[in-house]
DNA sequence: ACATTTGTTCCACAGTATAGGACAAATATG
DNA sequence: CATATTTGTCCTATACTGTGGAACAAATGT
């Protein structure tokens, strides 16, 4: 297992600590589509998911089912310390080496 | 081909971006290790310059050898506009996805 | 000639990203 | 009650990215 996040490992940690109140798949795929404005299907989604759970980034519990149509048991996601911190590790190292890059747009004579 | 950078992409860009002066593979690979802090083999290097390279994101050529023990011919790097815009957009979003994250730590109660 | 130094390429494999269909579990309805 | 509809998760297959190290190439040194 790599020290580092993916890039979309990133956005999917991201997605639900903006998100809080313990989401499940729906609002977090939701989530990344408006935030990154990024198209996002579900079979990438729970891929991820599972990934960073296995890694200790995540917790997730089903939830009790709820009487609407359809209102089946939800698998609900929680951010756990280590994921944050992985992710202030990612953060740290990119800002770290964009430093003195700037707006010169790399194509210098 | 995905439209957005892997984590590693976005690093070796930067460096090459930061380094300026037509940079090539092993001063790249010292640039990262010395800015992102962390190790990087030649094979992860190389195998990623090349990708970079077809997907317009980079040139490079090959320059003269130099009269030093060793001093063979090196394949020098130049970032294109284009990489610098992939750069751009990897940074944008990442950067819209932290918004509202903060130092929270992410194990509410 | 052959050793040493510096650089690049190749290869094999692990890990991450992606799409979409299959499947499961709830309520709605005639 | 049988079946349709809705919501949500899991599975499978495949492409792309990340990884390390050995092999190879091309200079000068001795």
């Amino acid at each position: 297992m790599s020290e580092y996040l993916g890039e979309f490992e990133q956005i999917v940690l991201l997605a639900i600590a903006r998100l809080g109140e313990s989401p499940y798949g729906v609002p977090i795929r939701r989530e990344i589509e408006k935030g990154a404005r990024r198209r996002v299907s579900v079979g990438a989604l729970y891929a991820t998911l599972d990934r960073l759970e296995a890694k200790g980034y995540l917790h997730s519990w089903f939830s009790e089912a709820t009487a609407q149509r359809g209102g089946r048991s939800k698998r609900c996601f929680r951010l756990l310390p280590a994921g944050f911190e992985a992710l202030s590790r990612s953060k740290t190292m990119l800002d770290r080496m964009w430093q003195g890059v700037s707006i010169e747009g790399g194509s210098r004579a």
